[in-house]
DNA sequence: AAGTGGTCTAGACCACGCT
DNA sequence: GCGTGGTCTAGACCACTTT
């Protein structure tokens, strides 16, 4: 086996007090951030670093997991261990739900990643009634039952974003907001002309990792949290109108907001 | 050794094609979520979960890695394994910058911590002058030099964010701004008086997993992304005043946001 | 001293991707 | 077929915590 070009890693230091595989993990980080793996590119094999470093290939693999944990880097079944490339990233404008934003017959997101120069798709996974979970209902002044909509929105194939939007069953119902496509600026423009003009919104935002179920859904790698988003629409009658509730990819959004200074 | 209380923990499927360290991790989860184990509670020791499973302790131990990953239990050298207490929230509200807020002598994150039952602490960790990033250098008009002002935040002992705001340093030169308690109101107060009203402040919200600093400095448990926010401050001039930069351990907080809908 | 988790070794067999 | 990472075993020694 060829040994590795020289300089791209170190070698260990055996009077240190740092675990050896935290070494090995700190000079794989290193060597990323100074650009001798650039995105893409492949770190040698394990076996590589097992004659690099003359360590067993368990410490190897475990050093390899903690740099995968942080999101580093991405191993591929059978081909290598590669540098993750930063995915393109979705920015969320804070005046993303104004009126005049409302195009006709084409949502927010489909207008937005077309001009960004991304190919988006939405699935409409599921329609239908619910009894709401207390914390829905009770941001929705204590509905019982509710419409809820749930999709699941893709940038180039990639999944980035699930959501699922709870309507109080009273204002939901006869409308197209039932229908999985509910027509041109949709269930904000439907809210509207049924009566329910917008006054603003509330977001709250948390961070975290995503559970199991999150992980498939939105084929995220290893390292990488998911921002929870809970949004609540109000009505000009103080009356909160929908509760939205998003999981994001991390790596894939900026949110962006404007506050008053007064 | 005595055989773990019926029921807690369930058998493996050998027939599955699962692996088996991600079925015991499942069913720890499992019982993390059912309240078999509450918080703060003891998971069965390495030795016991072997004998529980008939593994050897190494698949054992990486099962106990995937969910120490997710932030459900924290190992603890020479104790054993513990459900992961949920941390209290900080909630930054969306009015957390309104001029009312500001209170002689006291900073907002002491009046508010305060007011929520918790023991506030900051540290002043560095002030200097310094040429800028190009990133906040672009966000400042292009600032060549700048005040820097470092400082970290606790609760109840717990560091839970700190955070960089750069000046430019024709603004900041002069005024209280340099000193570590920039008086009553903070050093928004003190812009405001030397002329730059304050208009508005933009936020710019990123969630990922912690640098290896990071988590030394916020005491971060593994499997806990981190907020990063950029503020940025602009008088009624239009002029940018003040980058903030801030990282925050995702556990301990919840940011609240208002749009308007017009 | 006994029990706990932290690290490491030296193997083994398997599944995947490429040539 | 061969090189890759994925999983697993059966040990070993160490450091930390409690009794």
């Amino acid at each position: 086996m060829a040994p590795l070009p020289s300089g791209t890693l170190g070698t260990l230091d055996p009077t240190s007090d740092r675990a050896v595989f935290r070494q090995i993990a700190d000079q794989i980080r290193d060597a990323i951030a100074k650009g001798r793996f650039t995105e893409g590119a492949k770190l040698p094999s394990e076996a590589e670093l097992v004659e690099h470093y003359g360590v067993s290939r368990m410490t190897v693999r475990n050093a390899l997991g903690v740099v995968q944990g942080e999101g580093l880097v991405r191993a591929e079944h059978g081909k290598g261990v590669f540098v993750r490339p930063r995915p393109p990233v979705r920015r969320l404008a804070s005046d993303r739900f104004a009126r005049r934003h409302r195009e006709a017959g084409r949502s927010a997101f489909t207008v937005e990643a077309e001009a960004a120069g991304s190919r988006p798709e939405v699935d409409s996974l599921e329609i239908r009634e619910e009894r709401p979970s207390p914390d829905v209902s009770a941001r929705l002044d204590g509905a019982r039952r509710v419409l809820a909509r749930r999709r699941r929105y893709l940038l180039d194939g990639r999944p980035v974003e699930f959501a699922t939007s709870y309507l109080p069953l009273d204002i939901a119902q006869g409308t197209p907001i039932t229908e999985p496509n509910p027509g041109p600026g949709g269930i904000y423009a439907r809210l509207e002309e049924s009566g329910h003009t917008l006054d603003h919104f509330d977001e709250e935002i948390r961070a975290r990792m995503p559970s199991p179920h999150e992980i498939k859904a939105l084929e995220l790698a290893p390292g990488v949290p998911v921002i929870h988003l809970i949004r609540t629409a109000f009505d000009t009658a103080a009356r909160p109108v929908e509760v939205c509730d998003t999981v994001m990819a991390a790596d894939a959004y900026v949110l962006a907001y404007q506050l008053p200074a007064h």
